[in-house]
DNA sequence: CATCCGTGGGA
DNA sequence: TTCCCAAGGAT
């Protein structure tokens, strides 16, 4: 139903201007476990195997005809429209994320219209896509590229994971989806798809493993065209049809090779433990941020403890969430807790007893 | 390494 | 209605 989307590095990562380097204050590099087993080019186990080579095509041809077409696939789209994009995707399903990416690129074309900003403009429109830290260091992002990199994004993983809010996955998906980079990519999606298709589970490991970076970089193609290919033909199987919640085996590619189905779907086997929402600080956080988000002007923290009769000094606009925030009924020492979070944090900033987002 | 950090649509 | 959880990162 979509055109086949073209997995071509999508820019031609020229001279990317190094002359700039020595920052004065560098970033101390972040090293996992992950990274340490990515450096080591383990030869380990190449499964060169046909097997793996039809496997391969399965999927490229399957990922050719059901892909989505996503902006931020497009081969038009910068190396910081690729960024924008793998941050907000972060614990976010895409629709929700298509008209507030859509709205930044328009707004914020290049790094640099986002560094000239202050923090609190781009957690304002970062609107309710949540965890509105990556708004902030989203921003930071910006400004580091500015400074450090001369206003291009870079184009290596380590370069990437030297900047806020870019760690393993982020920065191995933004080398490789826009700089064409044979990097092992590994989200909660691809995840879920080597733990059914190869290793014959429901779930992957509560936690990302050693062994399962190995065999992510082992089930690769050589070549980084087809492994970049690849990388999102996994991700895209995982998003599309391997959902963690009823996947759709029959619609699936590579079904008759999927260990999983050939075990008989055994169930998990661990529950994975959710997270507490009602009454938590998170919660509470939360709706002290969509007051602030629509708030023209800094709001009085009276106006959070719901003391003034009723909401009659609320500005106009901010009624409606500051009645959801009271809503919630929280104890005097949680919204201090909340608030006391969200300055320490840097989403908001307080002045004279009047809370606001940073300026 | 476990925990914290938002949000809303679908099962 | 309630519960699950989506292209994670930082501490």
């Amino acid at each position: 139903m979509s055109s086949p989307p073209a997995a071509e590095p999508q820019s031609t990562k020229g001279p990317r201007t190094t002359t700039k380097t020595a920052p004065a204050k560098a970033r101390t590099p972040r090293r996992t476990h992950s990274e340490s087993a990515r450096r080591q080019h383990a030869p380990s186990h190449r499964l060169e195997t046909p097997q793996l080579d039809a496997l391969h095509l399965e999927l490229d041809r399957w990922f050719a005809a059901n892909a989505r077409e996503l902006p931020w696939r497009e081969p038009s789209c910068s190396p910081w429209g690729v960024l924008v994009s793998e941050i907000m995707l972060q614990q976010t399903p895409v629709v929700r994320v298509l008209p507030v990416w859509l709205d930044w690129m328009e707004r914020w074309p290049e790094p640099a219209d986002l560094a000239r900003e202050a923090s609190g403009e781009a957690v304002r429109h970062w609107g309710r896509l949540g965890y509105p830290r990556r708004a902030l260091r989203l921003h930071a992002a910006a400004l580091a590229i500015v400074e450090e990199h001369g206003g291009t994004v870079p184009g290596t993983y380590e370069g990437l994971l030297g900047l806020p809010g870019v760690g393993d996955y982020t920065a191995a998906a933004v080398a490789a989806f826009a700089f064409g980079e044979r990097e092992t990519v590994v989200d909660t999606n691809i995840r879920r798809v080597h733990a059914r298709l190869v290793s014959g589970t429901a779930l992957p490991a509560p936690s990302l493993t050693a062994a399962e970076m190995r065999l992510a970089e082992a089930l690769m193609p050589e070549d980084p065209a087809l492994s970049v290919r690849w990388n999102a033909s996994v991700m895209e199987l995982g998003a599309l049809v391997c959902t963690a919640r009823s996947p759709r085996c029959m619609d699936c590619p590579v079904r008759a090779e999927c260990a999983w189905l050939a075990a008989g779907e055994p169930p998990p086997s661990y529950v994975p433990k959710g997270q507490a929402w009602h009454g938590t600080d998170r919660q509470l956080r939360g709706a002290v941020m969509a007051v602030l988000r629509v708030a023209e002007a800094p709001v009085a923290r009276e106006l959070f403890e719901r003391t003034p009769a009723d909401l009659g000094f609320a500005a106009e606009g901010t009624a409606v969430p500051l009645a959801a925030l009271h809503r919630l009924n929280s104890a005097p020492e949680q919204l201090e807790r909340a608030l006391d979070g969200l300055v320490r944090d840097g989403l908001a900033e307080l002045h004279d007893g009047d809370y606001r987002l940073p300026a």
